[in-house]
DNA sequence: ATTTTTATTAGACGTCTGATCAATTTCCTT
DNA sequence: AAGGAAATTGATCAGACGTCTAATAAAAAT
């Protein structure tokens, strides 16, 4: 086959070993069930990658880069804006948007599959892909929630974080599920109504916290002007 | 060795392969790993459970019953009681605390960790683990969330419902990750702290959710005192 | 036009895989 | 104490595994 479609070939082994990896983890798949996904000769796949963890970094790298910078694309925008003032729903969306959209796009899906489940191994600090590429980006969020919401006590925003990913990371992951015990009652078809009730149903509650936290603080300093809700 | 112990060594084989099935995933683990980590000939492991498939489904089906019968025993106590009438706080206590505590006692926290790689993992489907074993406790948990919640749409109770468990998983299974960012401010040492947490979070969540629906019907319909789904 | 570099192939390597066998030991029942 | 069932062993099977090497084909550079 012509090399001049060099380039293609080696996204072709990422597309296929991103898809089988997905489903079946890094040692469920086979390098030479990779190559006859991608149509290419086995020995080809050493040639690009090397080894077969150094293929599955790569797979890795080619799709986190560009959603962190859409991410925080997103999050620099919103910080920035004067009117209205940055809420927390908007933090939360900017972490929500761009990962639930890549599902609809491109083999999204799959990665966003792969992220879960590499945040479930147990070898994974070994490999530290998420540590190195996900870790940074977490912290500028965390950052920021705790400026939108600065009455809330920095512990129960980073609680709210870890459990904001956990949720996302489920459903993410595991629709057939969520399908099989809810059925009609939640729709995961439209990527639009899941980061509304995702996004809702946090930003919500930790806006709730925070005017609780508020209204005691007032209470036990003298002007209390009322216990919100 | 004596057959003495040959429960004992039926329920070791067990074990090591709990162990190093958390840890790599089936795929991940071959079968003389096991059969060494359990200090037991490779053929016994053949003898006692078939396939390296029926190994990996009779390692869950050890730990899911236990818990299961707790989680049922709680909620039915739950259910019953009278006086305080049960709250969802109670209801997501018991759906949370068999699985956490698990964590402190015998190899608890491998067997989390096997669950969350399973329920992540695409090929479950096929498999029907979670499927069997744990989706009919999922749906009696629902409907007493349904119960104790009568004033919040049934599609939210689900949503929430999915939220608690994609939380708790990612809780349990990456506890290095939440020390890594929050380190003390998440203290995940104490299991009876890591549950009032996301207990207290997810119920003030749904609880505040169910006191907006009933003042919003109840300004939109004037003593509607609900119209109950 | 010739050399150098980059892609791609075909094949083989030693090792490990899950499964199965007959043979042997240990246990339980009588 | 004998006999049958259950438990355990050591050995072996064909095949799949990841990786490597030498040879070829195409492209780029000179």
């Amino acid at each position: 086959m012509t090399a001049h479609d060099g380039e293609r070939r080696r996204d072709r082994i990422l597309t296929a070993a991103e898809r089988l990896f997905s489903e079946a983890g890094i040692d469920g798949v086979s390098m030479r069930e990779i190559a006859a996904e991608a149509g290419v000769q086995l020995a080809l796949i050493s040639y690009y990658f090397g080894t077969k963890q150094e293929l599955y970094r790569a797979v890795f790298r080619r799709r986190i880069e560009p959603v962190s910078e859409e991410r925080l694309a997103m999050l620099q925008r919103i910080l920035e804006r004067k009117n209205p003032p940055p809420a927390i729903e908007d933090v939360l969306d900017a972490l929500a948007r761009p990962w639930v959209e890549l599902r609809d796009t491109r083999g999204g899906l799959l990665y966003t599959r792969l992220i879960a489940r590499e945040v479930s191994d147990l070898r994974e600090s070994k490999r530290g892909i998420v540590k190195e590429m996900l870790d940074p980006v977490a912290r500028r969020f965390i950052a920021a929630m705790e400026k939108v919401l600065p009455d809330l006590p920095r512990s129960e925003i980073h609680w709210g974080y870890h459990f904001f990913i956990g949720a996302l990371l489920l459903l993410l992951m595991s629709t057939d599920r969520t399908q099989r015990l809810s059925g009609p009652l939640c729709d995961m078809s439209k990527s639009q109504k899941v980061i509304d009730e995702i996004v809702g149903f946090f930003s919500r509650a930790l806006k709730t916290a925070a005017a609780e936290r508020r209204s005691a603080s007032g209470r036990k300093a003298k002007s209390a002007k009322g216990k919100r809700r």
